[in-house]
DNA sequence: CGTTAAACAATCGTGCGCGATATAAATAAC
DNA sequence: GTTATTTATATCGCGCACGATTGTTTAACG
């Protein structure tokens, strides 16, 4: 097995590297909105349910606390959501979307379409490598959890 | 075409979570020979040729030089690698590995048997993947150029 | 020559992303 | 009913990752 460290073969190389890709596509983008990429995955996932809590968001996205506490603050000095302690279980805290927040949604609708034209495919070879792709996560977390 | 947004078709998700995903099988790995993965990148590509520059590692890498100074200079406290301004043109820094840099590599052997075990894929199915994954980010980036 | 342009690395500021820890509320145990 | 445990979020420190800028060196060109 020679010299088998060759970043290219790298899978993992290959996952990061598109990802900063995808992240450069997207940034012209999303600054007409005012938004960071991992700001605007929030956004979509509290624009198909809004009234989500931190930690629902969190398991989403696959993200800890210390990382979105932060984020969902700049989103709300943004003035894009509201964050409010709920009152049966005060330990929670429960992430409205205000009427900015709604209508960024009607600005954003025309990204995703941007992106699958920079990815040089058709839809359903997409829908193939990302259910591909979502397999080889699953496969990831399960070894570690 | 509905509500269109929805996370878990984003092919970007997908690879943005993976990518996480990738980092948290990796950690306790790299842990062990004290490297952050991308620490640990900048050292395979090194140790696939060494005596490289600033410049044409970030090229490899797809990362520019204000990230890859710092990562660097961590390396070089660490004892990894020597940065060594070039005599030819004083503009450019090359890097070298250290005997103990070069050491690391055998430590390193077992790493990317235990990634392709939390994989969960066979070897053929990887490459395969890993290729389309490829051809992904070279179509996004070209998008940008 | 000398002036201008280009190349290269470093620095600075902002925003993730995580582990470890803290804090406070809710629930369980006794 | 007091104590212990668990749950939910927040804080802190470190390390990327990038865009913009700076400073130095080299190359280009009239």
């Amino acid at each position: 097995m020679q010299d088998q460290l060759k970043l290219d073969d790298f899978i993992c190389f290959a996952v990061y590297t598109a990802s900063h890709a995808f992240n450069r596509v997207y940034k012209p983008l999303l600054d007409t909105l005012g938004l960071t990429y991992p700001q605007y995955l929030a956004m979509v996932a509290l624009w198909g349910e809004d009234g989500q809590t931190v930690g629902g968001l969190g398991e989403k996205l696959f993200l800890e606390s210390s990382t979105l506490t932060p984020l969902l603050k700049r989103l709300e000095s943004a003035g894009y959501i509201r964050r409010e302690r709920s009152r049966e279980d005060e330990r929670v805290v429960v992430l409205r979307l205000t009427d900015e927040g709604k209508r960024l949604k009607e600005k954003a609708t025309g990204i995703p379409g941007c992106i699958a034209a920079a990815s040089g495919r058709d839809a359903v070879d997409l829908t193939r490598l990302q259910a591909e792709i979502v397999a080889l996560r699953e496969a990831l977390n399960k070894s570690v959890a």
